[in-house]
DNA sequence: TACTTGGCGTAGCCATTGCTATATTTCCCC
DNA sequence: GGGGAAATATAGCAATGGCTACGCCAAGTA
């Protein structure tokens, strides 16, 4: 199993090669706020586990068990910030609270989330209700 | 500031004393799942850093600052608990997943998740129309 | 082709937090 | 009050994942 730091890396690379192509060490170890000799450590890493196959030097591209992951990882990414988002997060809060809290849900709490996001989508009243809500409470206090 | 490990061992702790009046290493090490000389460690640790006061082979009080951290953390824990169980996650994931997240999310993510509580409180259909939702998409795969 | 430079890799350190094995203390019962 | 079991403490090891310092590769330029 990975890890939540090695999940992270993955989510980063996967996203990297989505938009760009290709996945730097500079870009990774930037977008995670590490240092690079950190990044090529979890690389070796992650080529021993399979995920990614790794020339020094050269580069790295996903293996299929990677990219499968990379992109669940992604995906749950945006779930949990348009989550975080529909409920009122303010968005500064969002991305750190997504970082932090991505590793630890099981797929039941994840697909709850969903049904929930569904749930709001299908009738934005309900997202106005909510607000109403929210500035009821706001005002007792 | 305090580690994740450090806030689980302090919710813990406050928890127990609140319950029981008092917090032995054996019942906090098997709350916790790890082995009491883990837990003897951290009590040391949370001395250090005033969370509590520690006397060895006797027990342990927490200061008013730990106490306060304590109630935040458990009064946190608790409605996290409630979230997960309002949409629908399964009894088994439920602290597992709380117990992962908790330490990492925004006091403003917090207020956000507890509006969204009070939203499903304050009309009972809308946690059925929830799970209706639920049910259809179920049904679709 | 040779040099420079920036990107990348390696080695080795540190903090955190768990563990096991082994002491030490306390408590209870006789 | 003494002895043994249970509880607690200490020492030392391991994995994880950062960091710094330093060495190596390779692309571009002269």
């Amino acid at each position: 199993m990975a890890t939540p730091s090695m999940e992270d890396y993955l989510e980063r690379i996967y996203k990297l090669i989505d938009e760009k192509g290709y996945a730097r060490v500079s870009d990774i170890a930037e977008g995670l706020e590490v240092h690079p000799s950190s990044v090529t450590k979890m690389i070796q890493k992650l080529d021993k586990d399979n995920y990614l196959i790794y020339e020094k030097y050269r580069g790295l591209i996903l293996t299929p068990k990677g990219k499968k992951m990379g992109k669940r990882l992604m995906d749950r990414h945006e779930l949990l910030e348009n989550f975080l988002t529909t409920i009122g997060v303010h968005e500064d809060n969002i991305y750190k609270d997504v970082e932090g809290i991505e590793h630890h849900l099981s797929w039941d709490s994840i697909t709850c989330i969903e049904t929930l996001l569904e749930y709001f989508r299908r009738d934005p009243n309900r997202a106005d209700e909510l607000m109403n809500v929210r500035k009821e409470l706001e005002a007792e206090n």
